[in-house]
DNA sequence: AACCATCCGTCCGATATCGGACAAAGTGCG
DNA sequence: CGCACTTTGTCCGATATCGGACGGATGGTT
């Protein structure tokens, strides 16, 4: 459990930190692997330690009484969780669970908020992510209002294309239909109207991205907004690591 | 435009400050009149301007390419805007207008960054009201995920009539349409709908609230978790009067 | 009083999505 | 190797919502 080198960690917002605030964090870092489903924070509940992931991708749910739930954000290596610890609110009823494995850093909440209250550095580079993540929790509103389930869909292979090494996303459709909060069987056949136009190709529990640029255009101006929100604010880019696909080209270009 | 005093500030951020924190921000608050329809902040665009509202109604929009939008939330004497100037992001991909007209303070926004910056207390209550604002949108996109347009109405109305004095709401079908991003024919077919049910009854240009209980039982568990959250972390209740309906009741018996 | 713009009610057929059922295909385990 | 389980593909009718059209009602203006 030694402290990590900041030019060894992957994820993107402990990587901008100022040296200085890197090493105000860093002791209290601790290397932990992230299996899948592995609860990240729970509705209304204090969450002990926040995350900051380098691998695999987690998932924000917001759901009601009866179960009825629907993912409002996902992040990986280029985000971290749970976002209250930052607001100073304690909780939040949302669920945050790993949706694919991978592994990250935890730090006691009391120790990044204790940070946090030292450094306007490192205070606005976090708020600065919260403000990403509710933009895509923005857009996702805006997507579940005006858009079909197909391009809903696109959209959200593109987010974690965005954050997954390579072309291939480990997925069933059962998964998928919960976190778009619709039928099973209406992603079984969005699926194959994406890989008729051989935007996709897909297997049992698969899902491989084939035409980037081709989903992009597919899912319309839902993607892209909350991406260029993160350029703008943190770096030039969500993807941490080449794809095939040359993923997310473009988004340089932000206004 | 001198000073307010605090005892007299209807704004509900403003009333919960430290008198130290207040003094800070009083000789930069402005009031000002804010009629329908005027821009509080527009996408993308720096605000050289916060509000904290006293009366009247603003509303959070996201927006597309192609003009297609969709409200993500709304705020009155319990709010300010915009929520980027307290995360120190500058802009964000919104256009925040006032849906009904009202009053209020504006302050530079630099002034509030710089106060912001010299105040924990001053950040805590403001990050906490951003949360409370997140999570009003990731509702609101899970209610346009799961719920049928008839709850989604009887959602907004609520949220509508916390934020209004009396049981009288001035909107049009068509005005409504575009914040639910829904047709119009569909909310003239809603609001009959509800009013079949005797929750609220409608003129020309009007809805009056008329059981505001039946109201929150009919738009189902959507309604309540943001509204929660705001008394957990702010104060008891939204709403800032007593309405003819006791508005919000319940809601103080939170977890 | 006449006019005009806005707002509201209602009808139509078309399409998207749902909810339930069931069979086929793939995968892992004993 | 065969059985149980998970995942996927496909069918059905039912319902929600859309998009367009149009007429009537309302309210302000001259």
């Amino acid at each position: 459990m030694g402290s990590p080198l900041q030019e060894t960690v992957r994820n993107r917002l402990l990587a901008s930190l100022s040296s200085q605030d890197f090493q105000r964090l860093s002791p209290h870092l601790e290397a932990v692997d992230l299996p899948r489903a592995f609860a990240l924070s729970s509705p209304n509940q204090l969450s002990d330690y926040s995350y900051f992931i380098e691998s695999g991708i987690g998932s924000i749910v917001a759901s009601v009484a009866n179960g009825q739930g629907a993912e409002i954000g996902i992040f990986g290596r280029e985000g971290m969780s749970p976002t209250a610890v930052i607001l100073n609110a304690g909780s939040a009823p949302y669920s945050i669970f790993m949706q694919v494995a991978g592994n990250g850093f935890r730090i006691e909440s009391v120790q990044l908020s204790h940070a946090l209250s030292e450094s306007y550095l490192l205070r606005t580079l976090l708020t600065r992510y919260v403000q990403t993540v509710s933009v895509q929790t923005a857009f996702t509103a805006l997507a579940n209002a005006t858009q079909h389930i197909e391009e809903r869909l696109a959209r959200w292979v593109l987010m974690c294309h965005d954050r997954t090494d390579g072309d291939t996303i480990g997925l069933t459709h059962d998964f998928l239909s919960i976190m778009l909060a619709v039928r099973r069987q209406s992603v079984t056949t969005a699926l194959h109207v994406l890989e008729g136009k051989h935007l996709i190709a897909t297997e049992r529990g698969l899902v491989v991205v084939r035409d980037r640029k081709g989903l992009e255009d597919f899912a319309g101006s839902t993607y892209g907004e909350p991406e260029r929100e993160y350029s703008r604010l943190i770096g030039t880019r969500i993807s941490g690591s080449e794809g095939g696909n040359s993923k997310a080209q473009g988004l340089n270009s932000a206004k």
